[in-house]
DNA sequence: CAGCATCCGCTTTGATACTG
DNA sequence: CAGTATCAAAGCGGATGCTG
């Protein structure tokens, strides 16, 4: 990116991230760890892969990205974040907050990968109960299952199906409506009605929403 | 800017602030309130003037930013920022704090605006003994001069000469040496070197300095 | 298959000139 | 003052090809 020439911290930080995609590279290396290029793909769709390639390197040259060759068993390039550019996630978990109204919005179309999913669950909901007995819920959307546990007022997730004890309750569904469930915005049977089924206590929907401080704010 | 299509709440963001100029437009308006257009061109050199139209169109169908009409005396378009728009704030100062390190490299051929340093100033400098009398110091750096004055630990900033009293101590030269100095880089005989001037008491410096939480952080 | 590089058409940006 | 108009240059997106 051409720069700013502005003697300016915002301006000096936007000549380094402010690049088409280069954010979405670092929330990829932020949320997954060190990566290889085509997992990087895979959590970019629509990315072309000459541009990953030229913002890799740009990321390396800048010291937000390091490059490293996992040994012989895996034998691959390995992507990850140097501290400088772990540093960013203030930055990401601001702009999520900013951005979370606009989840409701029409997204036929978008793209939804559960890792997305799972850390905005994390930044902006919590359990309105956190003296009650803890409760683990599944989200069924995305490409893999999502598990919400509740824990110390806050919500944890973990990418893949709950294990042996399954969950206290299971949501399947499109991400736009089993999302307006979490935050509030649809009833379960309004959700029903396009299509999301819900199967345990929806008291238990009760305990969880948004932090009114954290969004947005 | 071509949408992402990701049903993630930062790209949906980056949809909308994530063009180039966007955030610094943004950045105009919230340090400097309501605006002229003329205003915000003088904020942003280098800006195509097609393109700060075209932004402020898109910011204002996007709800961040609204247009308004100055009444008789004035006659003039203001563009102020919704309080949607104002919400970008904590963007902004993320940014800020990840970019002040960028701050110390070679910034020759750099625009300058004093609101812009006062804004890095007042975020991430504070006064270290908060208990002493209060004191003044002017930067005579950029295209006018700003008045620091210590308050409850703090730094509050003020576009624009000392008052009658005058200030403790004044510094005045290139804007990088002098940041060094406030940031604790640069020793006043180091700064003097370069062609800062410094008069006053040196110990005052010492009081001055980063806040090591809030940088980069 | 992983990790790119090249090519080409399209869109965005930058610089300048001009206008009500 | 507050923009439009124009055009060249740079950046991006998509397809394809190459190399270990």
């Amino acid at each position: 990116m051409r720069s700013y020439d502005e003697y300016c911290a915002l301006a000096k930080s936007l000549d380094v991230v402010g690049d088409r995609w280069t954010l979405l590279i670092v929330r990829e290396l932020e949320l997954r760890g060190a990566c290889r290029y085509t997992d990087l793909r895979n959590g970019l769709p629509g990315i072309a892969t000459n541009l990953l390639a030229d913002r890799l390197r740009e990321l390396e040259r800048e010291g937000l990205v390091a490059r490293e060759e996992a040994p012989p068993p895996i034998a691959t390039t390995l992507f990850r974040l140097t501290e400088r550019g772990a540093e960013l996630r203030p930055v990401l978990e601001s702009l999520v907050r900013w951005g979370m109204p606009l989840m409701t919005e029409d997204n036929t179309g978008d793209a939804v990968r559960s890792h997305w999913l799972a850390w905005a669950i994390e930044l902006l909901l919590i359990d309105r109960r956190p003296d009650a007995a803890p409760v683990t819920l599944e989200l069924r959307t995305g490409e893999q299952p999502i598990v919400l546990e509740t824990r110390d007022g806050k919500l944890v997730t973990r990418l893949g199906p709950a294990g042996e004890a399954g969950a206290d309750v299971t949501i399947a569904g499109e991400p736009r409506p089993v999302m307006g469930l979490l935050l509030g915005m649809l009833t379960v049977p309004e959700a029903a009605a396009i299509g999301v089924s819900y199967t345990g206590d929806p008291a238990i929907l009760e305990r969880i929403g948004p932090d009114a401080a954290m969004v947005s704010a």
